[in-house]
DNA sequence: GGTAGGATGGGCT
DNA sequence: GCCCATCCTACCC
């Protein structure tokens, strides 16, 4: 399956919220299976209590710490893993969630992971859900994503996304800063669409 | 159509 | 010990 070119690491240098954006109508690639990312949520360095990164650098935090480009994830709810991508210059606190995908390739190989998704639509809307379909585990934290198994590209064929912004989903601190993104109209996106 | 409750384990408050 | 950037099932309209 031939999409476009892999984003190189200076798309992911630049503001996280700019590249929560720009990752809408990208593609995520991992193995055989991959989808158009049709859902992002910024987490911010500084101000933002929602971060993992608020508290500073720990072993769990110090990829998100790191240069743009690499993938930071984590178990969450003790059950789930959750994959973002590390935005901002080296050593500027700043990732991406990875909320949910429209399957464009593997979807077999998708079902077969998840089991208890009734529909396409279910396969990967929502950042645990789409982790499973995926293969996403913690083994992949700190890969580097612009070269390797796991990546983004551009889609194949390249069209401008309308956007919507929304406060994030299931967090309790900053739960009303406007920080996820969503590709207008999508029916893979989790949670409310505007 | 909707929601309440439980599963489950790592990190830190 | 308490808190989660979640998901699924059961049950109720």
């Amino acid at each position: 399956m031939a999409f476009g070119r892999i984003l190189k690491r200076e798309f992911y240098q630049r503001p996280t919220v700019t590249v929560a954006r720009d990752l809408l109508g990208k593609v995520l690639v991992h193995g055989a299976t991959a989808g158009i990312i049709v859902e992002t949520e910024a987490y911010l360095g500084g101000d933002d209590l929602a971060s993992h990164s608020a508290r500073g650098i720990t072993s769990r935090t110090r990829v998100i710490f790191g240069p743009p480009g690499y993938a930071y994830v984590y178990l969450v709810y003790g059950m789930y893993e959750c994959l973002n991508l590390v935005a901002e210059a080296p050593g500027v606190p700043g990732c991406v969630l990875i909320r949910a995908l429209e399957p464009v390739a593997g979807i077999e190989r998708m079902q077969a992971r998840r089991p208890a998704a009734r529909r396409v639509e279910d396969l990967a809307s929502g950042p645990g859900k789409l982790a499973l379909a995926l293969g996403i585990t913690r083994s992949h934290n700190g890969v580097d994503v612009t070269r390797g198994s796991l990546v983004v590209r551009a889609p194949a064929q390249p069209r401008r996304v309308e956007i919507a912004v929304t406060p994030r989903i299931g967090i309790r601190l900053c739960a009303n800063l406007p920080l996820r993104f969503i590709i207008r109209e999508n029916r893979f996106v989790s949670g409310p669409r505007n």
